[in-house]
Formats: structure tokens, sequence, C-alpha cells
DNA sequence: AGCGCCCTCGCTATTTCTGGGGAGGGAAAT
DNA sequence: ATTTCCCTCCCCAGAAATAGCGAGGGCGCT
């Protein structure tokens, strides 16, 4: 265990930030900022759509690999909360009361994630969602104070590496084909409110069958395999909203 | 037209957003930002799936009004940029090549709005978008030196300030919401990642009619309509993750 | 011991969705 | 001016979901 230290050089660091030149850079740069900061471990995680992640930081392959394996990312409170908050958060806060949680907590702790934690949520453009991530092995008194008085650079932070991160993931470019119509947003927004298509067609206006159009060609827009499916996206994609 | 200054008190600032107690108090604290950083306008634009919109800020009201009746929120290409967009934007470095945008544009302006603007787009949770805008008339190198000398407090008071205001938006409750058991949880994730019933159960490996018991059971927990309602509610509530 | 909830399984009937096939008019972009 | 979407409408047959009715064993809490 290090020892926690304030305000690295946040200019320097948001320079070099903006002259990344590839995920390797961020991972060097993450590394460079835990030393700074003297924690344990920073983690920049990308939580994406179908359960693919990415991420860089200092975590252990090993406890990476075991956490897609065991499917954590599902049970991971951290996870869960900061889906749920738009400010940062301290672990403390999280709700660990499930068996599951627990089990998980304890997993981590084994394979040496810190007892502190404090997670930045992040969304992007398309429903991206990422965290940022500190972890530490530490007190409560000593972790919150070094969180408060850090809380602004860190936010800062997150925001420019996420930036960054943006622009290196490959798949994100703004397909038009890919995008759906107006017409097609609405249909979808309809079913993911429970409308049934003859409820949705009669609220748009439009014969069933029109709205079966919208609905299937959205589908394929989405890559769905039905339905149920295209709604799912639709809604990780931020392309819908309910 | 007044005098850009920088960096007002960033830390009074948000210690008095954090002792904000209701909308009224943001619209004040916005006028006063205004005023500190000698800006024409700072607007706060909360934008709904909907189409409904809360706001507050500086603008005129009529302009405010015109905007919501006009249905500018489709064809502002601050609203479309910022939509696709991570990080901060100049309004010059928006697309204002559409001849709906440029006659916008015209109008705007009538209606004393600057030629020059800065917007941070701000998401949140279950699908929040909002935009922190300032706007104002000048010459293009000083908006640029102004926006970039003050950029990172500005991130932060649109993050802060973004924060309050969700705290202060109604229906955000989080209701007594019945908890899924995990396995109704593992059932609607795999719905939600386009399995049917039948694949589902038998990744579960349990019979079809026990896939279609959580399902249901889901379903009513959720207070859905139907499976893809279901699926829907779950993914926004943050009940699972795909 | 009883209550409630979770997990597991079966049956039938009805309603709804899915996946093909078409067709025409309009607006916008190339 | 041609292409390329977008919007709108119609038919059909098979697959899937929904809504009822059941059943029994297990676990934790009072």
């Amino acid at each position: 265990m290090g020892f926690l230290r304030n305000a690295p050089r946040l200019d320097t660091l948001i320079e070099r930030l903006e002259s990344a030149d590839g995920l390797d850079d961020l991972q060097g740069l993450i590394e460079e900022l835990r030393d700074e900061y003297g924690v344990d471990h920073i983690i920049y995680h990308w939580v994406n759509g179908a359960g693919e992640q990415y991420g860089c930081g200092t975590y252990d392959l090993e406890w990476v690999n075991r956490y897609i394996e065991k499917g954590y990312l599902r049970i991971d409170p951290v996870i869960q909360g900061c889906y749920q908050r738009f400010h940062p958060v301290n672990w403390k806060r999280l709700d660990w009361s499930s068996k599951s949680a627990r089990a998980f907590l304890e997993d981590a702790i084994a394979h040496g994630i810190g007892n502190q934690g404090y997670s930045i949520p992040i969304r992007g453009p398309n429903g991206q969602f990422a965290l940022f991530t500190l972890s530490h092995n530490g007190n409560d008194d000593d972790w919150e104070q070094f969180t408060t008085e850090n809380r602004r650079d860190l936010i800062l932070m997150a925001h420019y590496f996420n930036s960054r991160a943006l622009e290196f993931e490959p798949g994100r470019a703004p397909d038009p084909a890919q995008s759906l119509s107006p017409r097609e947003v609405e249909a979808m927004t309809l079913l993911a409110i429970g409308y049934n298509r003859a409820q949705a067609a009669d609220t748009l206006s439009i014969s069933e069958h029109t709205l079966r159009v919208y609905v299937e060609s959205a589908r394929h827009k989405l890559g769905a395999l039905n339905t149920t499916h295209a709604v799912a996206r639709a809604l990780s994609r931020g392309v819908i909203v309910i």
C-alpha cells in the first residue's frame, strides 16, 4: 500500500492525454497517474452494450479475466450503483447488502483490490457508459479525505480520459446507415413503453402494417434478433429514451 | 454586450450550488454566473426524450417559447451536434450547412442570442441529456480564448449544476422497486440480448415453462405490460445490464 | 409450524409477432 | 436527373408469446 498524495500535475496530465496516440498510451498514463496519486489501482472501464468490455488500468490480468468469466459485471454493486448515479461515488456508500455482492467483494479483496474505492460514472454518445475508478487499501477517513480533496481533478481527468478513449475505440463511426429514422424512433419508443403493435400504430395514426415496417427496419439497423432485442439495443445505445 | 472575464470563484459557486434548495435557486445562480463571466447568456437546458424540456437560464422567455413552439429542438445544430459528442463544443465547429439550420441561426440572432456559443453536453442516468451553454456576442478570437481558458471550470460547473438539477427533477423517485430474483434477472438478461424463450430456457438448463414463469414474475414486479416492456424497464432501471 | 418466496415442471387455447412477398409517392442528396 | 432513402399501404402462413389452470420441494423468517 502506498501513500495517498494530492494533486499531481493536472495540466501536464491532460496535455499528455491530448497527445496520446493510442490505447497503449492511455495504459501508460494511467499507471503514471496511479503512482502520482499513490493509490493502489486506477481503472478505466468501458462497459459496452453486448457485454463486450474494454478497459485499461492497473488491475491484475488474472482478476480482469475472472471478472469477465464470472459475469461479475452483472452483480458488481459499483456497476449497478454508478449506472443509477450521476455523481462520483465512494464505494462505501453503495449497496453491498445482497449475498452475491458480498461474495463478489470478498473475491475482489482476495485478488488484491482495495477495500476502498471511488468510481466516477461517465456517459458518452450512443449510450456509452464507462467508469473511472480509483481503488486503495486504507482506512475510511483517509480515503474520504483524499477523494473529497481531489474530486474535481478526478472528474476532469475522467472526462478527458474518456474523451480520448472514445476517439480510439473502433466501431464508433456514427453509421448513418444505422441511425433510425424519426418514425422508427417513435415506433420503437412506443413498443418500449409497453404498447403492442396495434396500439402503437393507432397512436401514430398509421396502419399496423406500416408500423411493422418501421420496427423491422429498426430491428435490421440495430442488428437485433427480435423486437425485444431491438428495443434493448436502442435503449442501451441511447437511440430511444423512456 | 459585456466584457468577458475569466475564473469567477468556482469554489463559492459550487458551494452555493450544493446549498441550493430548488430550481429557483439554480435560476438565480445562473444569472449570477453570467454576470461574473460577463457573457450575454448562460443556459442550462434539459432535453427529455419525450420532447418535454426544462431549462433555466437567461434567454428571453419569448425566445424560449418560440424555440419550443417551432420545434427548433429537432433542427438546432447545437442539439444535434452535442448529442453525438462527448466533449464541449464551440458553436463555430458545428454543422450549419443545412438550410433549416441557417434559418434557425438567423432567427436566433434576431432574438438576441449571441453569434458565439459554447455548449457542454451532459448525460445522466436513464438516458438523461442536458446542455450547459454559454452564448455571447463577440469576435471569434476572443471567444476562442475565453472558452479555452475556462474550459475546465465550465465542465465542472456543468457537472455540478446537472447533479443538483437531477435531484430537483420530479419523477425521479426510486420507487419501492420489487427486486428481481437472480433467476429472473438471468432470464430477463437473456431475453434482452435477443434469445427467445426456448433458447433462454436452454441456456439456463430449465424447461421453457419455468423460464416463462420467471419472465411473467419479472414482468409483474416491473409493472410491465409485456416482455418487451419489461426488458425496457429492467434496462432503464439498471436491473439488468447488456 | 406456518407463511412467503424461490425454483422447478405440465397442459390448453388464444392472441400476437415474425418474415417473406409486393407497390407508390415524396423529399433530399449526388 | 437519377438515386436513395423515408413514409405509407396490403396479404399470408408459420412461429412465438400470453393467459389461464394446475403441481411439488426448498429455504428463511417469525
